[in-house]
DNA sequence: ACCTTGATGTGATCAGCGTTCACATTGTAC
DNA sequence: GTACAATGTGAACGCTGATCACATCAAGGT
């Protein structure tokens, strides 16, 4: 009966998970090392054997929190259904990319800040832009099956993106109550950006 | 020589200062409630008298960024010169504030992160949203003088605050190199904002 | 088989933080 | 002048991130 062995055996992982379900459930705020050190049933100095300090985790979190983000765009795209012509299911996979954006913020508003967090502390190998390739793809796609004029193609990312993650922050920060259903916002704003390209 | 009175005389002023610079400087983060006990020189439980928690001197920051930023979207709107047509100053006035919001947010990061930080202490005298009523006020000023259609009214000022909003967070956190100059960012989603709601 | 070495976890400890509490000091109203 | 409410003090408490010497263990060379 090996009670507890001396050696976690993979600890950089639990600490991971752990500090995940932390920061989605109550925000990066909340991340403390010793929180879930205990959590795991390790020693608080153990946590510095795979993170520098505190700001690292958190780093690590936030890389994590933009690729579920990626991830989340990537399958809406991909679950666009194939009907229609070309055109205008590049429309359409262009918006489901912009509602998967808003519906990420706002279903899982912990791991949206987190993903966008300043972090001090880099991993150093970064500029890893996942979701901003997935738009920028969208853009392109729309352009070659004539959605959206040529022109357009430069600007259209950063207006998408402005449009959606402001739309977001807006949301999950409850800045403002509109007075519309959540639909009726989204759909609101998604279409502007619509017009805003074509 | 008095060196110190017993009784600072406007500790809430002072406290308040203290806040707005160590913020405006270092982030809502960095707010330390001993810290601008020390600079003021007061004990630390003496911060207690003015605010019950420090949340509650984050809620009081983050109102008086808020007026802040309304300030500077009201006097980008009075600066637009009175020249040219009535529909075509309120379109001026109209992108100038748009512009201006995201000159804030440049020209202040810290403040304006602050402004929209989640503060689970509200004053309870809340729903104060100058900033939003300005911009309201300047689209119903596009609308009276045919600027933009009366279609537009509803959904305008939560296009216009999306697209503002979400260029700032990303310029603030420089989330994405997008290779271009700022003004050109500006620019670009600024025009793309009165194309939507045009 | 033995020993060295590097990686990993422990426990004690430090300084700083928010917060509370009993107490000190002061202006003010009766 | 005296009671009272407001305001500031000092010493705690428990929490946090971080560091250090030390303990434990797995792996590889001899």
């Amino acid at each position: 009966m090996s009670e507890k062995p001396y050696h976690h055996g993979s600890l950089e992982q639990a600490l991971t998970e752990a500090a995940m379900e932390v920061v989605a459930a109550d925000g990066i705020d909340a991340l403390s090392l010793r929180d879930i050190a205990r959590t795991i049933g390790v020693s608080p100095s153990a946590t510095y054997r795979h993170f520098p300090s505190r700001d690292h985790l958190v780093a690590h979190v936030s890389q994590i929190a933009r690729e579920d983000l990626a991830r989340a765009l990537i399958l809406a795209r991909e679950q666009v259904a194939a009907t229609g012509s070309r055109r205008r299911r590049s429309i359409r996979r262009f918006e489901g990319i912009g509602r998967a954006y808003v519906l990420f913020a706002v279903g899982a508003p912990n791991l949206f800040e987190a993903a966008f967090t300043p972090c001090d502390v880099r991993p150093a190998t970064d500029d890893d832009p996942a979701a901003w390739l997935v738009l920028v793809r969208a853009v392109d796609e729309m352009v070659s099956t004539g959605a959206i004029p040529e022109k357009r193609r430069r600007d259209a990312p950063l207006i998408a993106w402005s449009g959606v993650h402001g739309l977001a922050a807006i949301l999950t920060a409850s800045i403002q109550p509109t007075g519309y259903t959540f639909d009726d916002e989204v759909d609101a704003v998604i279409s502007a950006i619509s017009r805003a390209i074509a």
